[in-house]
RNA sequence: GAAGUAAGCUAGAUGAUCGCGGGAGCAGGGACUGAAAAGUCGCUCCUGAGGAAAGUCCGAGCUCCAUAGGGCAAGGUGCUGGGUAACGCCCAGUGGGGGUAACCCCAAGGAAAGUGCAACAGAGAUAUACCGCCUAUCCAGAGACCAGUCAUCAGAGGAUGGAAGUCAGAUAUAAUUAGUUCUGUUUCUGACAUCUGGAUUCCGAUGACUGACUUCCGGAUAGGUAAGGGUGGAAAGGCGAGGUAAGAGCUCACCGGCAGUCAGGUGACUGGCUGGCCAUGUAAACCCCACCUGGAGCAAGACCGAAUAGGGGAACGAUGAACGGCCCGUUUUUGUUCCCGGGUAAGGUCGCUGGAGGCUGUCGGUAACGGCAGUUCGAGAUAGAUGAUCAUCACCUCCGCAAGGAGAGACAGAACUCGGCUUAUAGGUUCACUUCGCCA
RNA sequence: GGCGGCAUAGCCAAGUGGUAAGGCAGAGGUCUGCAAAACCUUUAUCCCCAGUUCAAAUCUGGGUGCCGCCU
């Protein structure tokens, strides 16, 4: 989990990045990225297609866990909702980091070391 | 040992690193977001999913609507007694059903208050008479029997006869002889048996007619009957005996049901005695009886803050609104609907977790449960925390002689809180009991 | 999180305990020189599992899936 400072709240928030972000998806997750002047923010989405509680959970908690373990690599002034799909049920962390890293970096959402 | 029955327990463990929610403490100097309320950012310690957290099926607390009121309607529950804050839950019993048994299952009041429904089949479905059985009367017919008449046939019988035969007698004759002596032949008479013939009569059969009687069959009418038929889930208690024209609880024994009564039990109910014989099923159909239920739900609701408008027009309107089925009652004074235009749409805090709480002991109770004493505090999120990685051990499966290796680990995530029910669930494990087999 | 509703053939659907209407689509056939139209025929685990009843799509309980409303 991150701290509150970093996770989007609001509805609104929400709403301006679907209208104006960018989206881009891969075999677990699909991601909308939106680039500008604004504090860090990250938000997760898992709908019931996912499955029932624990399912939808678990899928978050791989998708913050990926966030957090590589939030310095993000740049600073980028907000990010990431929605889990179906087929991220019964996959362990080390395949959805990889994949979700790849994406990514196809998004141009890190920093050029 | 095998197969079961029942009641429980558990729901991997330990450690390391990096994170998240909540609480307390420290720092209270500041920084940031915001219009404000308020929130975010640091360090330490403590703490952080379940037996079902699920389904939302019942019941409560709590909050608002009136301090939650009355009647009708509507809904729910439904053997008895107890437990409980309450329940549709639990415990103990009663009755019924299943199982060899341990044990399990049952929405189990009333069908004799009334109404409805019971397709198809069947004569008939809550009362019937189709077939059948029985009685009486009538009509027509048939068969058998009786009497009479007629006809035919068969049989018995055998009159008057006929034919040939045998025997006896008489006569004539031929030959013969002593001799009508014997023999032969002819004719006549008699007897016998055979064959033929068949009158009257008798008996029988068949047919026709007449008369009388009885039986049977068919039909009609008037009744009696509910044994039997066959349908159906269900056909007027079951079965047996007596009884009857035929039958029938018509009578009787046993069984079952009902009513009354006596005894036992708090009661459901059980047992005994007596009586009479009537009752289809369905109430998870309406209904009757007893009991229960006011409505909405923490997105309830309260507070703080920002913005704003107590805007304009039209219609309805005290028979209004609160009040969510109706009436009464109470409260309120403007209310409701539509149209036009404007504003807002990233609010926050409380409610929020210490409670019908958990654990231990003891006492009461068959038990559910309750009393008392001691002890303990175990989540509180809001785009919604409880996670990721690694190591070791334990359990299960597979490969392998082994060392070891590989794999799997269910159902499922708190959302105001409790008590239940229901549903999902890999495995592991404890105690008790039943049946069968084997050994001693 | 709370509250409410629905499920009948491929689709739309009627159905008051007693044989599951109808329309569209599909398939086959009749008709036609060939088509169209018309006509005929054909297709049901009434979402699933139990219970009540002689009998259940219908009544009752439980489950599954879908839809809607409340900030």
């Amino acid at each position: 989990m991150l701290k509150k400072e970093f996770r989007l709240r609001k509805k609104s928030g929400f709403k301006v990045i679907f209208d104006n972000g960018n989206n881009f998806s891969e075999k677990y997750a699909a991601i909308y990225i939106l680039k500008g002047k604004q504090q860090q923010r990250f938000g997760f989405i898992a709908s019931k297609k996912i499955g029932n509680s624990v399912q939808r959970n678990r899928a978050k908690r791989l998708l913050r866990e990926v966030v957090r373990l590589h939030i310095s690599e993000i740049k600073p002034d980028i907000q990010i909702i990431f929605i889990a799909r179906p087929r991220i049920r019964g996959v362990y962390f080390p395949e959805v980091e990889t994949s979700i890293m790849m994406m990514l970096k196809k998004a141009k959402a890190l920093t050029t070391k």
